[in-house]
DNA sequence: ACGTCCCGCCAGGGG
DNA sequence: CCCCTGGCGGGACGT
């Protein structure tokens, strides 16, 4: 031992003294005192040690030392309560969670503003740290390193950091985002997934492994670390080393949030994506136990930085640990921000490897600017009003903002709305809409009174293809909410406004709803079959967490003024059949009829096909196409495909074709039809069964309305078989579960005995709660049909062709909770 | 029993 | 050569 000497010394000193049988050392258990925030005392360590005794011993020892200590009044405090109750000592020990790593990055970086002014460099000294915050360097060097990552500091020299908060992190998360796309993560993750059902499926299979280890040598980024221009890393000599694992296991680890779409990353996962890049997959079991250890690590201190949040992730296997994504959305911008990825091995620089998506953008809006936003005049709005208030921040006397690099034109005061409003334009027209999105939940936020009301009035978006319903689809999150006495879980889709953090989500069972149908209650009542389900998990809000704080004021309220969905909507009610929805209203019990609501979602489970994702957009000459096939929607773990945006405007499959509706269904899933029914047979226990989203679809239909009764639509040809006569053989049930608090939520349900899933609807008021964070999410499972030949492969390729093919064809299996911990 | 992850040994390498 | 860095994994703690 040598580091921890001259800390230890004195207190072993002491320790001794006073207790001559101290052991060696192990984990030293909880220490007496409960340890005020800052107020650490120099014999901190002393106490520590004396923790390792008997308890009666510790005690013993705390009087004493309280006697003689002129210490604190904590410590006598704690003394006479010790006196009084010894098992409430215990308690006020500090227990291991408040030596955590997290906690400890708490008290870090509660040291340094978020957003230091650029002017005065703040910078960090190791040995103050380490002393002042009573830890152990190593530690340090722990929560730095992934700061380090993020470039919230950079490293000056030894025991010395600048501190740049978080003034670099829009641009660095976009970095990571493009080179985690460059990086294939999301075929890879897909790959996985994958490989573990088949796992599950024959045990037996151990080695055919290769496949996917092949593909995942041929990821050419090894070990490289993304940098930005204006913090580069210093110490090129640090930083030519092998000394980057931590650093570059964050990045990467935070690459694949960005990429993900639902932007939930298992730990396992992550873990055997950052073992199987540098090494071919040699499921070394310890390996994979060391590299989970540190992303443990890691994650605390992402986690300290509300970048992620941990989440379980249940499925049949059980519940493995995950991680949310938290941070602010990431736009895939095109800012001429260019990055560097220095790597270590041989690699290139990522950067300039692959044209993605960026290119793509490029081309097809060659005009980057305002211009893109011509499209959507409520955008228009916004950006006039961000802009500004931009100026307005800019020319504030006290902001002399100057960035040194001046590499960043983004503004330091508000950088998460500031970096969204680029996006906007850019997302939405790439079918992304996850901003804009966000931006009309933010709006929501700042004023609940004002509804989104639909508005009769013409469409101009209808012309555009793009512009229609952008955000619409992506608005349609499923969360389940797991039935306490049931046992079973519900899936519901949200409204945006209903939860902001869902409607990342994109199911890949999806259907696109009318937005804001003006409905006047709806209720069913079979409520036997179904139990009612009950929010109250909405309740244990993460109240007044995150996004509220600064995004609220910066919103212009005239953003909400007029959302995509509202048009959609206005689609929609220009359809005859729209009143069946009043129909079915008589049909069941009326309930509060006074109550206007809009519904909030429906969950349908439809089959998608994913199709090109980034990766295949490196070549040039598909740019067009390439920014319109944007997968973002894609969920990398679910191997689904949600529907860009530009392909909701019409819908028009072959079996299913319900245009005037705006029934919105991915072209896509007709191409899965064949394969599906493949898989269908493959799996165990759906294996006959019909698919249960026509059936579901139909039930959806004809409940929301959408449909007559009688008709009968197949999502697929494939699965024309399905009795279409009764749904309810299918589709066992619906039921309307009351809602529970104020009721002014109305859900119904339907039951599916196909995927043997319940699936929730719910139609929300139209002043939108507050926003809550979902208990759990449901997503569909997919498995893609076995065989190696339908394999996807996702390394080749090459030619960046549109790979449209089977790799896409997964079959809705299974259902996936993430909960909250 | 298992998920988390603290703790600190010790190898590398910079100064 | 000292000591900063940081990989690494045992095993303690929490549930």
């Amino acid at each position: 031992l040598k580091t921890p000497l001259k800390q230890t010394a004195t207190s072993q000193l002491v320790l001794t003294e006073r207790q001559p049988d101290c052991q060696p050392l192990t984990t030293p258990p909880k220490l007496k005192e409960t340890p005020p925030a800052d107020p650490w005392t120099p014999t901190s360590n002393l106490k520590m040690l004396i923790s390792a005794a008997s308890p009666e011993i510790r005690s013993r020892e705390q009087r004493r030392q309280l006697s003689d200590s002129s210490n604190e009044v904590l410590q006598t405090k704690h003394c006479s309560q010790e006196d009084l109750l010894g098992d409430e000592y215990e308690k006020s020990q500090p227990s291991r969670k408040e030596k955590s790593l997290g906690l400890l990055c708490h008290k870090f970086l509660a040291r340094y503003p978020d957003y230091p002014s650029p002017s005065q460099k703040s910078y960090i000294c190791l040995d103050e740290v380490t002393e002042e915050l009573h830890v152990e360097r190593r530690r340090i060097y722990d929560i730095v390193n992934v700061l380090e990552s993020l470039h919230m500091v950079s490293r000056l020299a030894r025991n010395r950091y600048v501190w740049h908060g978080r003034h670099n992190l829009p641009q660095t998360l976009q970095a990571l985002k493009k080179v985690g796309e460059e990086n294939k993560y999301i075929q890879q993750i897909q790959m996985i997934k994958k490989r573990e059902y088949e796992h599950e499926f024959d045990p037996d299979s151990e080695r055919n492994e290769e496949m996917a280890s092949s593909f995942g040598s041929s990821d050419q980024s090894e070990m490289s670390f993304v940098e930005l221009p204006g913090v580069e890393f210093h110490a090129a000599s640090v930083n030519g080393r092998k000394y980057k694992s931590l650093r570059v296991m964050s990045q990467k680890f935070v690459m694949l949030f960005l990429v993900s779409t639902p932007q939930i990353v298992s730990l396992e996962v992550a873990a055997k994506i950052l073992i199987g890049e540098d090494q071919l997959e040699d499921l070394d079991k310890s390996k994979f136990k060391t590299k989970i250890r540190r992303l443990y690590d890691i994650a605390n201190v992402l986690s300290s930085l509300k970048l992620i949040k941990k989440v379980h992730v249940t499925e049949e296997r059980g519940r493995k640990p995950a991680f949310k994504w938290t941070g602010p959305e990431v736009l895939p911008n095109t800012q001429d921000t260019k990055l560097e990825a220095t790597s270590t091995t041989s690699s290139p620089p990522v950067s300039e490897s692959i044209p993605s998506k960026e290119q793509c953008s490029k081309a097809l809006f060659p005009s980057k600017g305002k211009q893109n936003f011509t499209r959507h005049s409520s955008l228009i709005k916004l950006v006039k009003s961000i802009e500004n208030d931009r100026r307005k921040i800019q020319s504030a006397p006290t902001s002399p903002v100057k960035i040194s690099a001046s590499t960043y034109q983004s503004l330091p005061v508000f950088p998460n709305t500031i970096a969204q409003f680029p996006a906007i334009t850019k997302h939405q027209l790439e079918g992304q809409s996850k901003a804009a999105e966000e931006m009309q939940m933010k709006c929501a936020l700042s004023s609940p009174e004002a509804v989104p009301k639909p508005e009769p009035s013409q469409q101009p978006g209808l012309s555009q293809p793009l512009g229609v319903c952008p955000a619409s689809h992506s608005s349609m999150s499923p969360v389940i909410l797991p039935h306490p006495q049931s046992g079973v879980s519900y899936a519901i889709c949200l409204h945006p406004s209903q939860a902001h953090t869902v409607t990342t989500y994109s199911p890949g069972f999806m259907l696109q709803p009318l937005p804001c149908a003006n409905l006047t209650g709806i209720k069913s009542n079979n409520s036997k079959v179904l139990n009612k389900i009950t929010t109250e998990e909405r309740d244990t809000q993460k109240g007044p967490d995150e996004p509220t704080k600064s995004l609220a004021a910066e919103e212009r309220p005239e953003t909400k003024s007029e959302t995509s969905s509202q048009r959609c909507l206005k689609r929609s009610q220009a359809l005859p059949e729209n009143n069946l929805i009043k129909r079915h209203k008589s049909d069941e019990e009326s309930l509060d009829s006074s109550l206007t609501f809009f519904p909030s979602g429906y969950l349908i489970p439809l089959t998608h096909c994913t199709h090109g994702n980034k990766a295949e957009c490196s070549n040039k000459e598909k740019a067009g196409v390439c920014s319109l096939q944007h997968t973002t929607y894609s969920s990398p773990i679910t191997g689904v495909v949600p529907m860009p945006a530009s392909e909701l405007k019409t819908v028009n499959i072959p079996a299913f074709h319900i245009t005037p509706l705006n029934i919105m269904v991915s072209p896509n899933s007709i191409a899965a039809a064949p394969v599906l029914s493949n898989s269908c047979l493959n799996s165990s226990s759906t294996s006959s069964a019909p698919n249960p989203s026509s059936s579901a679809l139909n039930f959806m239909l004809q409940h929301i309305g959408l449909l007559p009764a009688g008709v009968q639509v197949a999502a697929n040809p494939v699965l024309q078989h399905v009795p279409v006569s009764s749904q309810s053989e299918n589709i066992s049930h619906s039921s309307g579960s009351t809602n529970v608090q104020e009721g002014k939520v109305i859900e119904f349900t339907f039951y599916s005995s196909i995927n043997e899933s319940i699936f929730l609807f719910s139609l929300q008021p139209s002043a939108p709660k507050e926003p809550q964070e979902p208990q759990t999410v449901t997503e569909n499972f997919f498995r893609t049909p076995g065989g190696p030949n339908t394999e996807p492969s996702l390394s080749a390729n090459s030619d960046g062709t549109q790979r449209t093919s089977q790799e896409a064809l997964y079959i809705p299996q299974r259902k996936l909770e993430v909960s909250e911990d």
